[in-house]
DNA sequence: AGTGTAAATGAGAAGAGTTTTCATTTATAT
DNA sequence: ATATAAATGAAAACTCTTCTCATTTACACT
């Protein structure tokens, strides 16, 4: 990923952009909300101001390069695209977020929509949960 | 649905409540965002605040008489539990609702859930998309 | 390399939706 | 009736996100 793509989606090549961009692929949690991309960029020496990651994250999920999830009740958090879709699950917990695809649930949702006179568009399905830590700890 | 439901739940029957649950029972729309049913309310001639709208139906969806569906992007609209669970379908042009039950997805989310080892609290899944009407006008 | 122009940026203001605060009112147990 | 804990309304506060606008920057074209 890289200047490239910047230029493929019609955007200017600018550090904060690039600099988005290094954040989303380097850090050790795929899913970041966009105060935690500024964070981070804060603490990497960046300057860059929280409306401009806003406004990048927004950009990039125009351009396909990111995808936004829109998690139950709080701020929308961000993930690099990497060509296959998939759903999540959610610890209530400690917040963690897991991926998963079924190629089940994605057909009955083709025929449910289809049944209904729906053109699907898209879908989210979250599972929320307890995870195996969290349920260690809790005992 | 009435004074018996309130006590139960452990609040005081009072005016604003009573009215809300009047509202969401008799209202043609199924689902209504909190500023929906305030509206309703003052058209009706009834004195009501905003805020405590938002506190009953709050309060009404821990009591476990509504449910409350945290849309994409949007506000939270609220809906009287009736006892069956379902997901939903969204028209991302006129906003319309529907609902539907799949056991198979329900089933390969208990699945989906055990897997990962997760204990599964809840889930929601909204398909967007747009709906037969909308398809029709659009040509 | 220099320059014009449209696009991008940052800071702060604004906006939407929702929750909180607090003084006043009300429901209900006694 | 009365005490008291809970509920209310209005406004302020809050959170997340977008917008505004003056300044800066990237990049196409000399």
């Amino acid at each position: 990923m890289e200047s490239q793509d910047l230029r493929k989606a019609g955007l200017k090549v600018t550090l904060p952009r690039l600099k988005v961009l290094e954040i989303l692929e380097q850090t050790a949690q795929r899913h970041m909300s966009a105060e935690d991309v500024y964070k981070a960029l804060l603490e990497m020496g960046e300057e860059i101001g929280l409306a401009t990651v806003y406004r990048v994250l927004t950009q990039f999920e125009g351009a396909g390069l990111v995808s936004r999830l829109s998690i139950e009740g709080g701020h929308a958090v961000f993930e690099l695209v990497d060509g296959s879709h998939h759903d999540h699950l959610l610890c209530v917990s400690c917040n963690r977020i897991e991926e998963f695809v079924d190629e089940v649930i994605e057909e009955r949702q083709r025929v449910i929509a289809a049944e209904k006179g729906f053109e699907m568009t898209e879908h989210s399905l979250y599972i929320y949960g307890i995870c195996k830590e969290c349920q260690k700890k809790a005992g």
